[in-house]
DNA sequence: CCCAGACTGTAAGTATACTGTCAAATAACA
DNA sequence: TGTTATTTGACAGTATACTTACAGTCTGGG
């Protein structure tokens, strides 16, 4: 019984990879976003800080970067650029001389609020094209993939243990 | 009968959002082709890009920027660090001052032989802890996903449009 | 043939996303 | 207690990813 014979090198089969198919989608789902909440100036990763803070008021960048499984390094950055649009502000910790407190601001608790129709918005059309019910199983099968490839891509700490400071009511 | 309230802002719907997952399977993805793949310092994109000009070779910027939907202002950067580690050249067009055609060099066909087994472990891997049918189910989703959304991201032409030039061949 | 418009590669500017490293501060342990 | 280990935020460096802008080139209509 002679081997599968190798699969053509050809761009063909990189359409049909899961790999090209998930950053495709990403890609999508950036414009998509970007384009529904365009009157906000905020991007998707900056939302989803947003309401990570507003969640844990008083989270630090470290535990907040597992919250949103986002690298630590880059979240600098973002907190600076909420910073800058006075969304959000750091206090420093009394009992911790290392770590910045964050909390959102009052301009930035609002701009949440007025943000959250856009958004779901922009989630609905991601979905638009596929029938209800696939929809539903396509995010069944996503939710599962993703909890359980979770330690594969890097994240410092998962996100229950990174909350564990801040109390059940957290 | 009264209107269904305000989804709480919460960082828990943000897990099951569409757009959240996409980002955590495109991280995770990358995350495991680098992994399986770091013997050959080559990126998915750098990958896709030297599997695209094999499949066309002599296929210009543009071009290419279609069939692999990537932002043709970065293309640039990528052509130029696979020119660097001197998997892929440039020549001019004869008919065209504008246009530089893209080809792959000896040592870029070479390398594109050799991580073809990794990239394909790496694949099997980023869905490896669903059920084999859950991977099917997964993949017609996004194949289906992907194509009725490509309008949504900006990409200049649509693969096929793109390689007219190149004739049935190509 | 000329010129308005389109196309090509490129570059500047912004924002992820990751790898490392580092110094200061804290925690753990012999 | 004192030394080591870890943690935190910051930074440098690389690589996407997108926007706008631009100079050079080409093409089509008048």
């Amino acid at each position: 019984m002679p081997s599968k014979p190798a699969a053509p090198i050809t761009i063909d089969a990189v359409y049909a990879a899961p790999g090209y198919l998930f950053r495709r989608m990403q890609q999508i789902a950036v414009s998509i976003f970007m384009e529904e909440c365009k009157a906000f100036d905020l991007t998707p990763v900056q939302y989803a800080a947003l309401i990570a803070i507003h969640t844990h008021p008083g989270i630090d960048a470290t535990r907040l970067s597992a919250v949103i499984a986002f690298d630590r390094s880059t979240l600098g950055s973002v907190i600076e650029r909420l910073q800058a649009k006075d969304f959000v502000e750091r206090k420093p910790a009394p009992e911790d001389k290392r770590i910045k407190l964050l909390y959102l601001t009052k301009p930035g608790a609002a701009i949440l609020r007025e943000i959250i129709p856009a958004v779901e918005r922009a989630q609905a059309r991601m979905l638009e094209p596929l029938k209800p019910g696939d929809r539903k199983a396509l995010m069944g099968l996503l939710v599962q993939l993703v909890d359980l490839n979770n330690e594969a891509s890097r994240v410092p700490l998962r996100a229950e243990d990174a909350l564990e400071h801040l109390g059940k009511a957290g």
